[in-house]
DNA sequence: TTGATCATGTAACGTGTTACATGATTAA
DNA sequence: TTAATCATGTAACACGTTACATGATCAA
């Protein structure tokens, strides 16, 4: 039921439309809750039928109308009532740790080109975030200040994307050279 | 679709009942990939109709019967088949880092204390698999290599668990003591 | 006698994904 | 003229979670 509450923080910080939501939870926020816009506009909907959001019609010329939402003073209730109760620890679900846990069933070769591919992917993810850490330090004290929350999940996001190509470039290492391990992880 | 090509990496090790795979699902391959006995069973069902695994009933005396499900030929190849294709990066997806990220509409002492509290199960869940590890490197080299893929998961398993410690440390500090960040992270 | 473990299932509900659907503007 | 962007929605399906449901054995 998190939807709800991410749509809130974000419509906390200024009223938006139904696309630009969809704009944020691709950059932003989306770096840890994607949303798709057959999610959002629903949601939406849902939520205004529970008097959570309002919203205002844009009849523009040009354009389709456009309904720019804010939140409600119920909404903000609802949002400080969530704050309240902790969150579920998500899990974690990787098949391709399935994978790697039933190796042995697979051709090595095929198995090694998938996590080759993986690395790449993580590796990409981590100059992404590296990029937009750099931006935020280009910011004087007080915009680092107002951005301070944001950029703590940035931090999160680049720990994650290290980690995980860490551990891939160990598996390939391993897989590729037949040797075992020698010693504990990080030890 | 994966819980049917983890099921199917399960029994390609050895046939089981519903009820052990789900114990299975609560350790080792648990810790990557959870399923209820409700999914387990519906999933198992699904699967015989596809004819990817046959089960023999054991009518036991004392207890309820028991069907010992064991992959098919169809089984094998559905299993090869999914290791060739690529299996998509799960999302990263946390209610905590929208917490965190939203943090300015909390009372602060309510989100440190979620905080603490998660970072106290990750420290936990970090000893749990410790102590899983030492397990392994007390065994010889040929149960090592035999246990190499599991355990190659377990540290992804402790990496992660490490790698959320770290993270949940440093926004606590940074929370409680008002600074901000000096630097990039890991530099 | 109470709770844990063995052993199996169905049903309702919530959420997420994919496909379908429309229609205007603007840049290549 | 083709693709991308702005802007909104519905519908079907897959998957996961929670609740409901039964019934025997065994140890405290």
């Amino acid at each position: 039921m998190s939807l709800k509450h991410a749509i809130l923080v974000l419509l906390s910080d200024q009223p938006a439309s139904g696309y630009e939501l969809v704009q944020e939870f691709r950059s932003g926020i989306g770096n840890f809750w994607k949303a798709t816009h057959q999610q959002v506009y629903l949601e939406l909907k849902k939520m205004h039928g529970e008097k959570l959001v309002r919203y205002e019609v844009e009849t523009q010329d040009t354009r389709p109308e456009k309904k720019t939402y804010s939140m409600t003073a119920a909404g903000r209730r609802a949002l400080t009532d969530w704050f309240l109760h902790p969150a579920k620890p998500p899990k974690v679900r990787d098949p391709l740790l399935v994978k790697v846990y039933g190796a042995a069933l697979a051709r090595p070769a095929v198995l090694i080109a998938e996590l080759r591919a993986r690395l790449a992917a993580h590796e990409k993810q981590v100059e992404n975030y590296r990029r937009m850490e750099q931006h935020y330090f280009d910011q004087d004290e007080p915009v680092r200040r107002q951005y301070l929350h944001p950029y703590l999940t940035l931090r999160r996001g680049i720990r994650y994307e290290c980690e995980s190509t860490e551990w891939l470039r160990e598996v390939l290492q391993l897989l590729e050279s037949g040797e075992l391990p020698a010693k504990p992880v990080g030890r």
